[in-house]
DNA sequence: GGGTACTGCCTACCCGGTAGGCATGACCTA
DNA sequence: TAGGTCATGCCTACCGGGTAGGCAGTACCC
């Protein structure tokens, strides 16, 4: 529900239209959003009550306002954690869980294809850090977003070389019992 | 599209059926499958000729063989990486970053609850973890998928610490020519 | 005998997302 | 000046992801 809710924390601010919701959006967030999802979205936030549309204007453009109900819906959004639980799938992670348990699939290559994209993604964010800072733009959510980015994708890194070595380990199997220095990777 | 690629690597493996499937993906990716959703795939994969259904069995049963063409789909999804560009959105960035910009919002606590919920998570994940570890079952997929999770939540933590203290920088105006120090942050 | 639970199937419905069509106005160029 | 292109602005159609729910048979237990 991540576009009804930016849709109506934007109305929230001010009365805008369809393709302005679309610039701001993106403009705020970095996050590209197709035209036709913004309209479908307000027909839907329209038909829900949350916003009321003015007919259109001499030059074209129809104007949505928020209403209580849609400004209820934006504070509840904005005050609720969006849950780990409810996130949508993770695919690399899916991949690779059925990578493993899979014959004639060569984990190393796949593992390490998806690191060097990773690593290729980094260096595109740090390289766009590096603009946003140095054209003294100074817009502070942009910077924000873009450290989002680096961080998950340094975590999928670190994840994609934790997984390398945890298959080395595992493929000589297991030592008899095993020794002591296991239990403190466990409970990290 | 993880779900039609997951079930088409769970039929490369063997022939099976859909309640089968959902079964098998979930115990794999520790990722939960609506029943609903693995039949319209199925039907979806054998129009596109990924798949060929079998007659139901006498016990009901309708098994799904996977075909030259399902084949070449997996090995493509396989060996192709997931790129960073086309991930689903990222709903909680997305809401930060409409945040800063709106006023009667206070983020911090929005941070603060976002944070705890996170840790919440966290703590959720390494009593999993320990749980996984100690029942000897020693699944190593399942032990990965959930360390994804971990390291993806402990970016989110820090991400969430590193938001706040931006935003604590960026309250107090910028010094007329910001100090050195700032250019490792930038370039880190 | 009836409640509950699991297996096994299917349909209906909604949201997210993409493609594409249509109209107007500005601006550039042959 | 006519035609190309691009931006603004709207809308519809279509598909995949995801959820809810219905239906039937079996098994198990009180």
């Amino acid at each position: 529900m991540s576009v009804r809710h930016g849709l109506l924390a934007l109305l929230a601010e001010q009365p805008r239209y369809g393709y302005e919701l679309r610039g701001e959006f993106e403009a705020r967030t970095g996050s590209p959003l197709n035209v036709g999802q913004v309209y479908t979205t307000l027909s839907r936030l329209e038909r829900d009550g949350c916003v009321t549309a003015s007919g259109a204007s001499e030059t074209g453009q129809r104007y949505y306002q928020i209403t209580a109900v849609g400004r209820a819906e934006v504070t509840q959004w904005f005050t609720t954690p969006v849950r780990r639980e409810d996130r949508p799938r993770d695919e690399l992670a899916i991949k690779l869980a059925l990578a493993v348990g899979s014959e004639d699939v060569d984990m190393r290559a796949i593992i390490q294809a998806q690191r060097t994209d990773s690593l290729r993604a980094l260096q595109d964010y740090t390289r766009l850090k590096v603009r946003a800072g140095a054209q003294g733009t100074d817009d502070l959510t942009w910077l924000l977003v873009l450290d989002a980015m680096v961080f998950q994708t340094e975590a999928e890194v670190r994840w994609l070389d934790h997984c390398e070595t945890r298959l080395v380990q595992a493929r000589r199997p297991a030592p008899l019992h095993q020794p002591a220095g296991e239990g403190a990777e466990v409970t990290r």
